[in-house]
DNA sequence: CCAGTATTTGCAACCGGTTGCAATTCGCGT
DNA sequence: ACGCGAATTGCAACCGGTTGCAAATACTGG
């Protein structure tokens, strides 16, 4: 049914490697046959079958895209910005849900079947064994939105979580709040454990100032909700720095229906600045994540490793202002 | 670098065919010569070339999974469920962002250069030429939150849109509406145009009841308060049917900005009821949408298409209860 | 018009697998 | 130990392309 290179080259009289030459660019074909095989190929509704190339040219044009937080509002950007990025540069994302998957080697395996050329993991939770479990299979790969680190041992394009953590602490202080705390993701997310960490190590330079800290089970409302319900029952620090933006939400509808109000008794700071987050109804005052620069980034870095595979690992790291909404009291 | 087919018969010392049977179920194989093969191929970290394989049997296990909505936070779940869906059937999730693009062409040329063994068309603005445009070229499509039809040209999985227009209508009559009107998303999406009629429809039956209606640009927050504020200033009716619950979002931003109040002031329904309808600071009340059922549903659609063709086409339409949240005020 | 070079074309082998067919081996009954 | 049918194995052709190489053709200047 599907017509192939065979059926294109007899239409024309001409030779099987004419036709691929004149749908290969960079070959040498004179006008005449170019304008006959086009024609034919015109005629016959042939397109070339990319896959079947691919035995030969080693490219496949298939780039993995693997992630576990489908879940997550960010990623609707995330993904929209990807997919439109990778098919304007010719590429095709592999689209792999990591969701309920611990071990990379499946994932690892499951795309070199398909041989992709490379591997985007884009995850702030994922351990960076995913990534180098890529690596070591020899597959150019990125992690976007990864753990940053001086030496890389892998491309990484995304934010200094740490500093993220410094500047919510350091947000916060201005403010003047004297009781504040950090209210975590899942405490195996490397983005909660670097967060955490900052926030920390700027606090540390404030002995007066109260610190609490605990984390909720995952990035989403629900656990941000629950977590909140629980530490208003236990009583409450003066404000919080939540681990992300679903989390932030959680929390703040668990202060509502609490009796409290936001940010007159409690106030919050997210990360992310997701689009809902400047929804009136939500107004968050968060660490703006910059989900396009991150994305674009990354693309640029893939296409890079796949001109040079052998790339030394980088570190692409892009600053995050704090994003001023209504769920923060004024700067003193 | 890859080790291939060869390679791991040489190791075993025997031949290739004997490789490819222990690697495809329902082959003879002896178990001696299984584990010998296995045995080696474990040793050379040997996976099997998909790719490859698929230029003989004309499977490549490949799904396009085409969108033109990835900015709709509805697409969150739609994304999670199809690729672990998917995922789990060992068929692959090739991704296609439509965004900007009008012409079905480009797509069913690019996916048939992958030799996608399906396409899902997963979007409820796209008319249905696009999945046409598949099934004309001969590719298994199903059209999943699509167009509705009594006698279907291609597979359609979703709801009657119709029908949910006339639902909403009835909900707002029940609370004695006596002012009403339709704010609808883009005018080309066939599911504003059915819901819109369906909405119409069902009011022709009062002719006491005052209707209006007007569109939104597009299925998004911005869009939804934008109108919403033109038609405050114009003078508002009790109560709105809304495109989506992006729309009603925006729209009831814009309601509490202008000094209105909801459900007080203004009454809203919108469609959909995706994750963050129930948020508490947003709680709207909405019609839902059963996500769940219709992935599900595609995906058991696609297999069956996948074994057989030619299958007469056939809609699937699953019903949509009215979730009750504060945007609307009690029946009568 | 011719030699000499530059382009264009076709042949055939190959990419990594699968599969029909015939040859071989196996298991079993006697 | 022998004969038989069933199960296993290898050969070779094929899937739809690409590409190095050599033959054929087209240009160039003298």
């Amino acid at each position: 049914m599907p017509v192939t290179l065979k059926d294109v080259a007899e239409r024309a009289g001409v030779s099987r490697s004419a036709v691929s030459r004149t749908f290969t660019d960079g070959a040498s074909v004179s006008t005449t046959m170019r304008r006959k095989v086009e024609k034919a190929a015109r005629e016959l509704g042939y397109s070339p079958n990319a896959l079947a190339s691919s035995l030969t040219t080693g490219r496949t044009k298939l780039i993995g895209l693997v992630s576990n937080n489908f879940l997550n509002p960010i990623f609707l950007q995330v993904f929209d910005l990807f997919t439109r990025g990778l098919q304007d540069r010719g590429l095709r994302p592999l689209l792999v849900n990591l969701s309920n998957e611990t071990d990379p080697e499946n994932s690892v395996r499951m795309l070199r079947q398909y041989s992709v050329d490379g591997v985007v993991v884009a995850s702030s939770t994922l351990p960076s064994d995913f990534a180098m479990a890529f690596r070591d299979a020899g597959v150019p790969v990125v992690h976007a939105f990864g753990r940053y680190s001086s030496s890389p041992k892998v491309h990484v394009v995304g934010i200094d979580n740490r500093e993220a953590g410094r500047l919510a602490a350091r947000t916060l202080v201005e403010r003047d709040y004297r009781d504040i705390a950090f209210l975590g993701g899942p405490e195996i997310a490397t983005s909660t454990q670097d967060r955490f960490a900052g926030f920390m190590s700027e606090l540390a330079a404030h002995p007066k100032i109260r610190v609490s800290h605990s984390f909720a089970l995952a990035y989403s409302f629900d656990a941000g909700r629950q977590e909140m319900l629980r530490l208003l029952k236990a009583g409450p620090a003066q404000a919080y720095f939540c681990g992300d933006d679903v989390l932030s939400i959680g929390a703040l509808s668990a202060i509502a229906d609490s009796g409290y109000s936001c940010p007159a008794d409690i106030g919050i700071i997210g990360l992310n600045d997701m689009e809902m987050a400047r929804w009136e109804n939500i107004n968050l005052t968060t660490i703006h994540q910059p989900i396009e620069q991150i994305v674009t980034s990354s693309i640029e870095l893939m296409l890079a490793l796949l001109k040079d595979p052998d790339r030394h690992p980088e570190a692409r790291i892009y600053s995050c202002p704090v994003v001023e909404r209504g769920t923060l009291r004024a700067p003193a």
